[in-house]
DNA sequence: CGTCCTCTTATTGTATGCAAATATGTGTGC
DNA sequence: GCACACATATTTGCATACAATAAGAGGACG
């Protein structure tokens, strides 16, 4: 019974303290979920359905659920007849959700210009600080999830759910693509570009902030490697051969 | 108590020709997808897995999977111990799906003057005369689903294979609340509207482009019923009480 | 006559079992 | 020594069986 080897680092997610105990087949997904963001599972790791279920210690029902529903957030592929593994976005569709992310937070900061008020202004700005913060001293989960959140959080501002759902989605699917593409921004510079985008919100300078944001997400982009070579790479070592 | 009649008039998707024999459970997304796009399943109406599965002669296994990927796609509410039924998106939640297509398509179209080629501007035209055929006769389930795939043709042009998914199911949903709170925008209108944003990209004008998408896709949502008394039309009358 | 309680029934949630497909290991022939 | 073929073992796909939960009916009591 004592697992001597822990094949998956996966965690069975007492991360998530407000789910509570509701919904065993969340608690997979968010496991999953964190443990791709945060850069435990790489891309291409296969996903045992009997080995993910004696970690959980559930039947492989729930865990045939999890991956499904983790398959249609793109973060782990379903090869027929062959299983699960975590996710391996193509260099195409790296760029297609960077160009979306761009398109719908560019708009995003835009219309939250009109609508955002002072006291909203101070919660972003207490945001930004504990992103510096953990910058600061270099927390990596902590600082990869603030900075995303961010994103989420002008999204809620908004007031839009369906917004802010959707780009959660996205960003994980960022947070994907950075670790296999070896992302080459720095944190700091991202944290810096989000205080200027805050400051733009701040002015009320839509066109400003709508440029800003734009350029955060495509700079983010820029320095991915997404020329072949990095590619080949994982293709080269991932398990298969 | 036994009822004799099929109460649920899904039927399984020789509609769907390019999905061939594979996949079971995509079936049965596709045919309950249709079936309520096309109107023919109401909102709140229940759907029992056993039903389904019997109509579609697999087990309930099956059944609970594509429940469960549409649950994702927000066409189905599943409650708990309560089981599926078909999605009653709120208000709110129908404010939202608007705004966000009006800031994604009005950023594609803006993207889309400057990549588009004659030949596209050509296909663009081919599908408009497709769609004004449709209107003419009063095809209602053919217009319907042309008028929706205007939408995802633009995405498709940007080759953004993420993009054209995400409004693919934005679309879905749209179809859902149009049914729900009944659509006063006439399917002529529409195509109308159509037209204009193809001149737009015609004459490469990204500002008209954007502005008309934008229009058109407010347009529709101000012509839904979405003060409160319709709302409690469907509350009073769903089978529930 | 209405309300509450209990028992029944139907439906969902989870686990397990079995068949099919796939990967792996072994041996044989060249 | 290498490649191919067969046998074995693991893993997935699907169905069924069982348990848990909620809805509904019927009766007893106030």
């Amino acid at each position: 019974m004592a697992r001597m080897r822990m094949p998956l680092k996966i965690v069975p997610a007492r991360s998530a303290p407000k789910t509570a105990t509701v919904g065993a087949t969340e608690r997979i997904v968010a496991s999953i979920t964190t443990a791709i963001v945060e850069r435990r599972l790489m891309p291409g790791t296969k996903l045992s359905e009997q080995k993910i279920a004696d970690i959980f210690q559930v039947s492989r029902t729930l865990v045939r659920q999890a991956l499904n529903q983790l398959s249609r957030d793109r973060l782990v592929t379903l090869n027929p007849a062959r299983g699960a593994s975590v996710a391996m976005p193509s260099v195409d569709e790296a760029r297609q959700v960077f160009q979306v992310r761009a398109m719908l937070e560019g708009a995003m900061v835009r219309q939250l210009c009109a609508l955002i008020t002072d006291r909203q202004i101070a919660e972003l700005r207490t945001h930004l600080h504990d992103e510096a913060a953990a910058v600061n001293r270099t927390d990596v989960p902590g600082r990869t999830r603030l900075l995303a959140d961010f994103h989420v959080v002008l999204a809620r501002m908004l007031g839009n759910e369906v917004l802010a759902q959707l780009l959660s989605d996205l960003l994980s699917r960022s947070s994907l693509i950075a670790l296999m593409y070896q992302s080459s921004h720095s944190a700091a510079h991202s944290q810096d570009e989000h205080v200027r985008i805050v400051d733009a919100l701040g002015a009320r300078d839509a066109s400003a902030a709508a440029r800003l944001m734009e350029h955060h997400i495509s700079a983010v982009e820029q320095n991915l490697r997404l020329d072949p070579h990095t590619a080949d790479l994982f293709t080269a070592l991932r398990p298969r051969g």
